[in-house]
Parts: structure tokens; sequence; C-alpha cells
RNA sequence: GGUGCUGUGGUGUAGGGGUUAACACACCGGUCUGUCACACCGGAGAUCGCGGGUUCAAGUCCCGUCAGCACCGCCA
């Protein structure tokens, strides 16, 4: 039997045709002397009829069970008005068996198909070809390929060349930590998989592609989140000659192309822009939420000449007093406001004032210190009618920053604000090129060592090295960064330069990096590019909290395969030709 | 490296010192010609993740350990 049809497209229209079908029986419902089976394909679900009139076909529907392999040959028909079932694409008809060959069995499962079960993600995962029967997950891996074929589609538009780089590549300084790969043709030495293919793009660059992208596979060894895999999809694009609103409108196109295309919504062009600094003061994040507002208003000066201490200490300090305007927050209760207290602090800050406006005056934990005058320019500035309340931070600039973000996001979560189905995007530029790592004792690049300084900003490199900006971009996807990129340096010299600036030793940067600032001495063309965290594009497009939900075969929080069991122990023979010896071998 | 949560028939859960470990779904057998989470009747199935301890007695309390998940550190 050859399959004509795919179950869940037959509509009333098909009717009195006849059909061959293959698939999985999804559920059976043996009524005795009538039999239903749902089965499933790839394409949905289609209810099939055996009567005893068909006798053979009868029999066999009589031994099927769960999951079980079919071909069925039949009539579509239309359903009687009575037995339509509207909970199905297909409900309208179903299939007069004639005939059912069984094409293999199955045991019963270790867990149901049901979508709304919830199972156990560890037996999830070790029968991750089961798992992904599920309907939803099915939907998943279509959607990843729906957004991946589009993303293809516009870049070809563009004039971008697809090119893949090495898996096996080479370890180099900074950075995650790399995944080694011993070389049996030369052992003791090592490939490294690429933490991203940054330098083969920029050589990619230099070799004259002018634009280049890849649905590239990166690999970190670090310790994994739900947000984190080992391996994870990058959409790698790389140009030359680039002027950055030009490049940022290729990238915006394609951004909202996939939206739209995969779950019909629009999104505004151009994109808004955010500088880093004006995000962290406005939001307290570089990656801010715009589905809700409940910005961070700087209201220092209002505090300078009261009697509120602690506040006009900070301000002495050379510290800030910043708020947020809660609208509506009378309802918050004490246990709320504690949390928001307690994330302050969890953040650095010394405490969270708080300050709930009356019909006449005030209430909270700062009111006795705020007299009339001061309310009402409160009121002023940040806007705030009775009802409301303000939330207060005194401290460091940066303190100030991070814990108001961080109020402002637990906020906007137990006030209801955060909108289901919206989407608000936004790219965050102009970020600090280098941040100094105490642990290190040295400044280290924020984004990677081949982003480009301002050219503005190069004067200050020896000099207040924080206060360089890169011409960095990050997109934002509702609080998530979603993507981000750079305009790289291209000149030897100026790679050098900032090579020294990281306390980078010459001997290393010649044996690491030897090749690439060769590369740059033959005519590198000014350029720059981006990198889109794939995974994480289609979880927030598929509506996932985890981005193992958008990867066929993921690995735990431990990084284990638990279907294959991966990693596993390897022959000795196999670690002799490789030249390793494994120290503690213990169990 | 650290913190927290979870671990009980195939699956999801209940049981929080005491005698036969409960329920639902799934599974097996039976009845049933309009079901679609089919229904009804009957049945089988668990040394409670693993190890140790406390106790007359341990799914239950304690310690350790393993696994999964969430988070901090970490991840340009």
């Amino acid at each position: 039997m050859h399959r004509t049809h795919d179950a869940g497209t037959l509509r009333r229209s098909d009717a009195g045709t006849r059909a061959t079908l293959v698939g999985w029986v999804h559920r059976r419902r043996d009524l005795g002397g009538l039999i239903f089976i749902d089965l499933r394909d790839r394409s949905g679900i289609v209810q099939l009829v055996v009567t005893p009139e068909a006798k053979e076909a009868f029999r066999v529907a009589e031994t099927l069970r769960s999951e079980y392999v079919i071909a069925v040959r039949g009539t579509v028909k239309a359903r009687a008005p009575e037995t339509v079932n509207p909970k199905l694409s297909t409900g309208d008809v179903e299939v007069a068996v004639e005939a059912i060959e069984v094409l293999n069995t199955a045991k019963t499962l270790p867990f149901g198909l049901a979508d709304d079960a919830p199972v156990d993600e560890a037996l999830r995962l070790k029968y991750r070809y089961l798992d992904l029967r599920r309907p939803a997950l099915q939907e998943t891996l279509r959607l990843r390929h729906e957004v991946t074929r589009i993303v293809r589609d516009v870049l070809s538009r563009h004039g971008f060349l697809e090119v893949e780089t090495p898996i096996l590549s080479k370890s180099t300084p900074e950075g995650a930590r790399d995944f080694l790969v011993p070389s049996r043709l030369r052992p003791g030495t090592f490939y490294a998989l690429p933490q991203s293919p940054q330098l083969y793009k920029q050589l990619l660059m230099v070799a004259g592609v002018e634009r280049y992208f890849q649905i590239a596979r990166c690999f970190r060894d670090e310790d994994l989140r739900a947000d984190r895999q080992p391996e994870f999809t990058q959409i790698d694009i790389e140009m030359s000659f680039m002027s950055l609103p030009e490049f940022q409108a290729i990238v915006e196109e394609m951004i909202a192309e996939v939206f739209e295309k995969t779950r019909g919504i629009r999104l505004e062009r151009p994109f808004p822009r955010l500088s880093y600094d004006e995000a962290m003061d406005r939001y307290g994040t570089d990656k801010p939420d715009l589905r809700y507002g409940l910005e961070i208003v700087d209201v220092g000066e209002i505090f300078r000449e009261t009697e509120l201490q602690v506040f006009r200490r900070a301000l002495a300090l050379g510290g800030v007093v910043r708020a947020i305007r809660a609208d509506g927050a009378a309802a918050l209760s004490r246990k709320d406001i504690a949390a928001l207290e307690a994330e302050a602090k969890a953040h650095g800050a010394q405490g969270l004032a708080w300050l709930k406006l009356e019909a006449d005056g005030a209430s909270g934990s700062i009111a006795r210190f705020v007299p009339e005058p001061v309310l009402a320019a409160l009121r002023a500035k940040t806007g705030a009618e009775p009802g409301d309340v303000l939330f207060f931070v005194a401290d460091r600039r940066e303190v100030a920053r991070a814990a108001l973000g961080a109020v402002r996001r637990l906020l906007a979560e137990r006030l209801g604000r955060v909108p289901d189905g919206a989407f608000r995007i936004l790219w965050v530029t102009d970020f600090p090129l280098l941040e100094y790592d105490p642990d290190e004792k040295r400044y280290v690049a924020l984004h990677h060592p081949f982003t480009r300084p301002k050219a503005e900003d190069w004067d200050k490199l020896e000099t207040e090295p924080l206060q360089v900006r890169a011409e960095s971009y990050d997109l934002v996807l509702n609080g998530y960064e979603i993507g981000g990129g750079s305009l790289r340096i291209y000149r030897k010299e100026d790679q050098l330069r900032l090579f020294r600036r990281l306390g980078l030793d010459e001997a290393e940067v010649a044996e690491k990096f030897g090749f690439f600032l060769e590369a740059l001495e033959y005519g590198a063309p000014p350029h720059g590019g981006i990198a889109l965290g794939l995974d994480r594009i289609v979880a927030l497009l598929a509506g996932r909290s985890n981005i193992r939900d958008v990867i066929a075969f993921p690995k735990t929080q431990s990084g284990a395969d638990l279907m294959m069991e991966a990693p596993s122990r390897v022959r000795p023979e196999q670690l002799a030709e490789l030249g390793i010896t494994v120290r503690a071998l213990q169990g």
C-alpha cells in the first residue's frame, strides 16, 4: 500500500475519495462491534472507522495497540452532523477502512504522548524520539525549520553567501572555556570546538566574500541554564564595507520577516535604538523589557536639600537617588513590598525606600521625611498621582541601576504588567568596550577583543579605558538578548593596541593570533557583523521558557545526553592512540 | 564551586514514624455498532532513586550520595 493522502489534510471536500494512509495508532476506541482508530501522521490526526463488514480489516483492528505503525486503505466519508468532532481539523470526515496492514508493532510507551500530561524531564530526554512525537514538539521543529528557511531567503536576497567553517578549530585565550578534541596524528595537541566562528568570518571578509552568513553550531564548556546548552546555534552574519544603518536595516528585515511569516506578528521598523547608558539609566539593565513602562527616574536634585540623611549621604558621596513610579500600585501588599525590598538588596542596594501617595500627603517608609514641597516636586518629576507608589534607591550609580532594574522586573510581574503575546524589540548600542576583571586584575573585552572602539574614544584607551565606548549593538527582545554584534577592528596596529590594553602577553598573541594579525596586513576591508541566538529566538516564538524544547536532541544541565548516554568512557586503546592517560579513573 | 526544589507501580500523584502503601491514567482480560479522554465489569503491577544511621518499628526523621530541574558564580 502506498500513501495517497496525509491524515491531517482530509476535509469534507475529499468525501468519496479512496485514500491510502500511513501513520501511528494515536488511540483506539473498541466498541465491540465497531472500532474507531485515531490515525496520526506528521500532518495531524484523522478518525478511521472499522466495521465487521470489512472482515479481515476488523480482525486486524482488534489487535492494534497504541503507536503501532499501520497502513490503511479506505474511503473518505463525510460524517453525519451529530458525529462531527469540532476538536479535530479533520472532524468533518472519517475514513471507512477496507484493509489494514500492520507495518510495525510497538511496546507500551514509557509515558503517554498527550500534550498536557506532565512527564519527568529525565524520562522525556531518555526517550527523546518518543517525546518528539508529541504534536507540540513536532510543531517547534517545524517552526525552527521555518525560521532558518526565512533567514536563508532574506540573506540570500541581499547577496549573502552561506559558508561553512570548521568545527575542529583552535583554542584561543579570552572568552569561554573550550571543548577540546585530541589529535591522533599529532599526539599531545588538541583542536578546540569553536565558541563561535568569529575569526573565520572575519577572515572570510579578508578573503573578499563581503557578505557571509551561516547557521553555525557553537560550543562553550560552561555551566548550563534554562537558556544555555553546551552546543547551541547562532545565525552568524558578517559584512564588509557596511554602514551601520544599512546593516541594521538588513537584520531588521530578516527578524521582521521571521515574525511576520511564522507568527503573523508585525514588528515596526526601524527598531527603536537605545544607548547602553540610556538603557541602564531608564531600565537598570542592558537588555530592557519594553513590554511595560515603570521607567527609572533620577530624583537626586529633589532630595539634595532634604532631611533624609540616607539620601543626602549617598548624593554627597557622588551617588544618585533614583525612583520608579509604580502607578496604581496601592494594591501591593506588605509582602509584595518586602519581596521588592529583598530583590533590591540582593542586587547590592542598602534598602528600598517607598512612598505611597495619598489624596493628601503620603505614607510609607520615608513619608515623615518628605515635606509637602518635596512631595510636589516628586509628583511633578515622576508624574505620580494618589494611589501610586514610588520606590527609591540611593546608592552608587551602578548599584542604583542594577537594584531598580531588578525591582522593575519584579514589580511588573507582581502588578501583572507583562502582556501575553506582545513582542517588543530594540537595539541597545554603544556598550563600553572594556570592563575591569578584579580576579584577573586586568581589563577584559565586554563583547570580544575584535570589537572596534568608537573613533572619538580611541584616545581614552590608555587613559580612561572604562570610558571607551564600542561600535557595538545588541538586539533585545522582551528582556532577552537575542543577538549581539559590532564593527570590527580591521587594521593590524589597532588590533595590537587593543591586545596590549587587554594585557595579553606578546608571545601568546603571536602564537594564538599571529595568523589573524598577518591577515589584517593584506588588505582587510572594514567590516562588522552580528550573531543571533537561534535557539532563543525560536523559544520566544514558540512561547517556551527553556531552549531544550526547541532543540531536537538537547542535553541536561550537567551536559549529558540521556538518550545516548554521552559523554561516556572510551576503550583504553583509543586513549593510547591519542597519547592520553586518564587520571583518577575511579569506580 | 554554591543555594533551593523534586525523586513512591509503566506515567502523574497521595501518604510526613506503626500492622494489607492509596487514587487516576496507562496496561491485560471480558461486555458493548457512533465513539472521539468511549463506557462498564474484572485483573495484574511498587522491597517508595541508592548507601548508611536513629528507632522496638523508617516512603516517612537524620547524614551522605546519585539524577533531573531552577537559580548564583561562570558564560565576550
